[in-house]
DNA sequence: ATTGATTTTGCAATCGCATGCAACTTTTCT
DNA sequence: AGAAAAGTTGCATGCGATTGCAAAATCAAT
């Protein structure tokens, strides 16, 4: 029942060497036709397949890619998830995942197994580094490259986008368009991307001659920045427009103005998000957002990922421009242009 | 930079032999108080952890899961994902994503992938396994556990809630209801889930003396099913109510209905969806459906997979009954408790 | 046909750990 | 105290591949 089938069987059987069927199996290593087409012919038969185990043994590369998350909840990450696990797929590693618990703690033991299991390399998303892990894996020589989320330490890899800008961008948005009470609810503040954002939109209200009306920390967290919204819309002078830390929570402050507030949007509230999840499109949200090109991002992680592994060792910090995409969910300026 | 510490340097700097450090690391191994003490002490100090390939080599068990996936676009597997991950991780062992072209085809080269990982078990989601990879998974020994999808071979193991019933309860509801045109969007055809849930209700309108007023094939896709259901209800007679195969569609139909058709929810149609995925209780949905049980059939799967692989050979198929959820998308029957 | 250059091939060592076996220690019991 | 039972320990082997090296075979060129 339960049958193994090795190398060695199929070489005996093919009537050549063990080393014969692993360099036959080994791209790019010196085989003569005759032998291939034996090798080939016994492998078949007998249902052969290397073991990618043992391979990564000797060879000290194993082909997985630990990938920790967080917060599959965020429909963001499911997408990235996907994305990245195919595209990495496509270039023969596969990914072993992690779940971490939420907090910047809680990592330490998910990348201990990550580095038990001999992963070539790890991809972090939506998690912070602490220094003392940044310190383990670069004394083991595995690249880390940090997804949607930044870190100071010049040895970490990281691919986000430019948050600051993005932040910006939302702030002339809201001013163009009129606005005079501009709120936000913050991504979680211990996140650089939650940062940077609101960095980005103070700024850009500053450089306007503004300043933010009210701002609260929505965490990330659909119940939390609902109920930071029914706060900061419930008193006498409520704002008259939003910009919220991503779409997960852009929603959920949707439904708490919609249904528990009875407000119009975008007549009495523009809302803003940031990511354009696949929700943010629908009827009923039709959510004005800074775009998270998702795709750009994954393809330069993996990039970066799998450079650092075949070689290069110097880490890159890459920051892919986001842009504005108009939809309903906010008042439009005349004149600007999606 | 690149230090791999080996057992054998810690065996030496501890004084003891190899077997000892070995020893030290497998649970119910034979090591005296002494040595575990001088073991703890230099693997400490080094920085030690066995490997985990190494292990699995001479160990023949790998702690690796294969989790075939197709579809991260339902909201209902990234929550099924996660917490099989969390699951799986609490057991020790670790999650190989593999995400599987949608179609039953194509999954082919994946399942030899996971072969070649020499994965300990088979988790798919939503995803049938052909006749030939059930084979060949037996041949190698190597247990498979569907999730959420079921299949006739006694071969393999199976959990997925009772979709019949499911089917039947959406039939006696919306009777209930006192609705005379009750119409269907159907999960895919081509899969159980989707055949079951259609069977049962059609089963039960039977058995109450109707039938269905309109049916349609959505795919399990939201695109598609938005189709069919402008279509469906575009009519001059068009149906007062839906039940559709999932809650992804389900959302997607809620909004053509809305939005495209400006008809109101439950007043001009109720909508009763499967699943009771997390967007299903927001308060734009507000989306009455069948649950499905995901941790308990999560546990389920986790279970029955890992009895199998430590020990008991025989297959499993389970099936946990749903339960209705009554929100506020269909009209509710007098006396019917949620 | 002979030599030199190039490819192919097999041998054997290695990767890091688990484990059966035999030798040795310690504990338990009479 | 001595014998039997129970517990520890180290040696040596094997898991299934890769790979450096040297021998053998093939090819090219004179």
């Amino acid at each position: 029942m339960n049958e193994k089938v090795t190398s060695l069987q199929v070489a005996e059987r093919a009537g050549v060497s063990q080393s014969a069927v692993s360099r036959y199996f080994t791209p790019g290593a010196s085989v003569s036709k005759a032998t291939a087409a034996k090798v080939q012919k016994a492998a078949e038969e007998l249902g052969y397949r290397p073991n990618v185990l043992a391979r990564a043994m000797v060879s000290g590369r194993s082909r997985i890619i630990g990938l920790i998350i967080a917060d599959l909840k965020n429909q963001f990450y499911p997408l990235a998830l996907e994305l990245l696990g195919r595209e990495l797929q496509e270039r023969d590693y596969q990914v072993l995942v992690f779940f971490a618990a939420n907090s910047t703690e809680g990592i330490e033991p998910v990348v201990q197994k990550l580095l038990d299991y001999q992963v070539d390399g790890i991809i972090t998303a939506s998690v912070a580094m602490s220094n003392s892990l940044t310190e383990r894996c670069a004394a083991a020589g595995i690249p880390v490259v940090m997804f949607n989320r930044g870190q100071d330490d010049p040895r970490l890899s990281s691919v986000t986008t430019d948050n600051v800008a993005g932040g910006r961008m939302a702030a002339n948005f809201l001013v163009a368009g009129g606005h005079e009470r501009i709120a936000h609810i913050a991504g979680w503040q211990g996140a650089t991307t939650g940062r940077d954002r609101t960095l980005g939109f103070l700024d850009g209200l500053r450089d306007l001659g503004r300043e933010v009306f009210a701002m609260e920390d929505g965490m990330y967290q659909r119940e939390h920045a609902a109920e930071v919204a029914r706060a900061m819309f419930s008193g006498a002078e409520r704002p008259d427009s939003v910009f919220v830390g991503n779409d997960y929570m852009a929603t959920a402050v949707m439904d708490v103005l919609r249904f528990e507030l009875g407000l119009s949007i975008p007549e009495d509230v523009s809302v803003l998000g940031y990511d354009d999840v696949p929700l943010a499109a629908w009827p009923t949200y039709q959510l004005t957002t800074i775009r998270q090109p998702v795709t750009r991002m994954v393809t330069a992680t993996v990039d970066t990922l799998l450079d650092r592994i075949e070689g290069n060792p110097e880490p890159k910090q890459i920051k892919i421009t986001g842009a504005l995409k108009i939809r309903a969910s906010a008042r439009k300026p005349k004149g600007f242009t999606s």
